[in-house]
DNA sequence: CCCTCTTTTTTCGTGAAGCGAAACACGGTC
DNA sequence: GACCGTGTTTCGCTTCACGAAAAAAGAGGG
């Protein structure tokens, strides 16, 4: 494989990604001179690798036999981005459409921890200077996307959700029972609205988007300041579901489970 | 995560496997800054894992945006070892019922290259010395599974197939024409058999496992001694061809294509 | 349009630590 | 019981990974 000319690989990280390619592409576990013959590399070299990718979780360590194989980390981490290589890539068409018919902003988050995290983002208007961007956070109480997800998460897993309430604007959230009553909302509505809650002017409707089970494990919001958002709230509801119905279909059937 | 008392961790691989860890969960693409702050290394260090990993095609760089994310490379494997994984752990029970019903040895294979590599081996009987072990390989032309697989496999590919037609006992197909036929039989048939081309006095009954979309991705057999053989071939591959339905039946939806 | 701040890329000398030969231990097999 | 073919362990020698700091490349902002 290519190893000369990219100047900053580190040597022990690049061969141990041979072994763990290697491993990975046989259907059977393998053991250590297995590895050793077909990638001819030292002994000892192998046999390190090997322990350190077990120890890392990406290899199960089958001791009586001496094998190994893929690990279940390695499988959770494959699952997790299954699904969100999917609803990226499925929801793109979905967002573009979006942002074409309303041109308005439209954003794509999944929940991490306390946390709505912006996946993916298109801006109508690139004058405007608070939008978010890639990878930002914002909290799920002041935001269309953190509701939205929260209506439709199982109901112990709202109750753990760790919010802080921490107040973003004069209007957002302060309280669990204002919350719970806009999360109710959006439950029954089938889509959550923030107006002002998280960034003074502007406003935000979300709709959560599904898994096969009913688990929501992303949310899709259109944002746009709240004089301009009162004449559209309906249509964009009503799209905003549409859209998110077809990311839902498009999904891998794969349950994430506890894997986030 | 563990890394002291890993007694022989290579630490540049466990430190960039939590890269991949954290890069890998992460429903966007990352900054390099991002995992600095998130992993709490160095920036050069983390920079030259994200350019070795980008190397390895494990990750792929967005160069424009300087962002990383899962690449098409670590997919490939996932895919590939989501396929074995459950073809393993879904075939397991169908093998110690077939060698329970027959008391003979059971086998499972898949097809790599130019040889068949066994995945799984029941034996019946720990007396005989000959039998093949997990992650051998054995020829194409001279195993029922090889047969079996071939039988199924898009005509294109079987022509593509690198036979040698090496013998390893005098009865052995030694030539296209009988092989041709042979896998035009298998097919017609639904099983393979192989009477001592193999191994002297052995006999197999192949039949292929097929994916979802029809594709050969494995093989069970049952092997015994070719008189014991005689009396059982039609039920065993009753047996045969029941098991492998329901293996096929427990696959995930995945195609492999190239991939192998 | 230039200036400034942020983020990524490059350079470089030091010393920690990865390397692999070879020796050891273990479990089968003849 | 001696002999493979395994997987471990040890050990001394460099190698090569490390991270500071500087340079380059972009992104805003005045």
């Amino acid at each position: 494989m290519s190893k000369a000319g990219d100047q900053y690989a580190v040597l022990p990280v690049a061969k141990a990604m041979q072994v763990f390619a290697y491993v990975a592409s046989q259907a059977h576990d393998v053991t250590l001179t297995e590895v050793v013959q077909a990638l001819d590399m030292p002994k000892t070299t192998v046999f390190r690798y090997l322990q350190t990718l077990s120890a890392a979780g990406l290899f199960s360590h089958n001791i009586e036999q001496d094998r190994y194989g893929v690990g279940e980390r390695f499988r959770e981490l494959a699952r997790l981005d299954a699904v969100y290589h999917s609803l990226r890539s499925t929801a793109q068409g979905e967002l573009d459409k979006l942002v074409g018919g309303f041109r308005e902003t439209v954003n794509l988050a999944v929940l991490s921890r306390s946390d709505i995290v912006y996946v993916d983002i298109r801006e109508a208007n690139r004058s405007q200077r608070f939008q978010a961007r890639i990878g930002h956070r914002n909290p799920i109480h002041s935001t269309s996307l953190g509701k939205a997800i929260a209506a439709f998460l199982p109901e112990e897993q709202v109750q753990g959700l760790p919010v802080n309430f921490e107040p973003r604007t004069y209007r957002t959230v302060a309280d669990a029972r204002t919350f719970r009553r806009h999360v109710d909302d959006a439950r029954r509505r089938g889509y959550a609205i923030e107006i002002g809650e998280n960034e003074d002017g502007i406003a935000c409707i979300g709709v959560p988007i599904l898994d096969g089970y009913g688990y929501p494990i992303a949310a899709v919001s259109l944002s746009a300041p709240d004089n301009r958002m009162k004449t559209l709230v309906d249509r964009a509801a009503e799209a905003l579901q549409e859209a998110s119905r077809r990311i839902t279909a498009a999904l891998p059937q794969i349950s994430l489970r506890g894997g986030v």
